[in-house]
DNA sequence: AAGAAGCCCTGATAGC
DNA sequence: TGCTATCAGGGCTTCT
């Protein structure tokens, strides 16, 4: 379940094989991932460099020669993997049939990049050269959190007159960019906020908490490349060691490491809550 | 207009 | 053992 830093650490894992390199030739196995791909896509793409691979939210973004920008989305079950040229086809470990697309580079030993995504609620899109940040995929969606605009200010802010429960506000990609279920109910435990709390009574001591607590959350995360916990894998097929440290998420039961309650889980807008009810207010 | 619910998709797992 | 039901949740669409 790839959130900020699992789309983070897949950047790192490609940046070095594609800034820089050349789509020789781009095979697309399907016609589609959740959406279709956009018209002539391995043809806009082939004879492309990569100047730079970005990210923005959970989206990693790489901008092109030609002034378009390949936006990409993991969905769910999205994975990159980077095999040098040389190597068998079989490229990304995983079930082969769920090979999407692939990525021939050169400039980098002609090494192969490959998409795969068994539930394809990933997606890959190509913006024009118009500016990006009004692109489809990032009109109104929210500050970066490990980025400069991201404060306790800026939180308020956006959290200010929501009646939703915070953990809804946070979810919500206009308010706060890439965070996801996992990292919003950590980030709520060490704000010691329970996630039922009306997001409009946050602002104030709480919201400097919850500001510290996610920024310092996603940090923590990226430095431990990231969640692993059914499908995440960094490009080199390393599994991320940061669910390890989860507090609550997917604790349902076990005892609070803060004040020895019991972790539970209820369903929030259709998805699991973990919280300690003990502590969390 | 904000907020909630439904939808897509497959693999892992639980339960019979 | 083998089948079926349930769950996981990104973001988009639809409904209230």
């Amino acid at each position: 379940m790839p959130e900020l830093p699992e789309v983070e650490t897949v950047r790192r894992g490609l940046s070095p094989i594609m800034e820089g390199a050349h789509f020789a030739r781009v095979e697309l196995r399907r016609p589609d991932l959740r959406f279709p791909f956009p018209e002539n896509f391995a043809e806009r793409l082939t004879g492309a460099r990569v100047d730079a691979l970005g990210r923005r939210g959970k989206y990693l973004v790489a901008s092109l020669s030609t002034g378009e920008h390949l936006i990409m989305h993991l969905g769910m079950s999205g994975r990159f993997t980077i095999k040098a040229g040389a190597e068998p086809a079989r490229d990304s470990g995983v079930n082969p049939n769920h090979d999407h697309v692939v990525f021939h580079m050169r400039d980098a030993g002609l090494a192969r990049v490959t998409f795969n995504d068994p539930r394809r609620f990933g997606f890959m899109d190509l913006s024009g050269p118009d500016r990006l940040e009004t692109s489809r995929h990032f009109a109104g969606m929210g500050p970066e959190p490990l980025g400069n605009e991201f404060s306790a200010e800026t939180l308020n802010a956006a959290l200010r007159g929501r009646k939703a429960p915070i953990k809804a506000a946070l979810l919500d990609q206009r308010v706060i960019a890439g965070l996801g279920n996992i990292y919003v109910c950590e980030a709520l435990y060490r704000a010691r906020l329970s996630p039922r709390r009306q997001a409009a009574t946050v602002p104030g001591m709480r919201g400097e908490r919850l500001h510290q607590a996610i920024v310092k959350v996603l940090r923590e995360a990226i430095e431990a490349g990231g969640s692993s916990l059914r499908d995440f894998a960094a490009t080199d097929g390393a599994l991320g060691y940061f669910q390890h440290r989860f507090d609550v998420y997917d604790r349902e039961g076990r005892a609070c490491r803060r004040c020895g309650g019991d972790i539970s889980r209820f369903i929030q807008s259709g998805r699991s809550t973990f919280f300690c009810g003990g502590c969390q207010r």
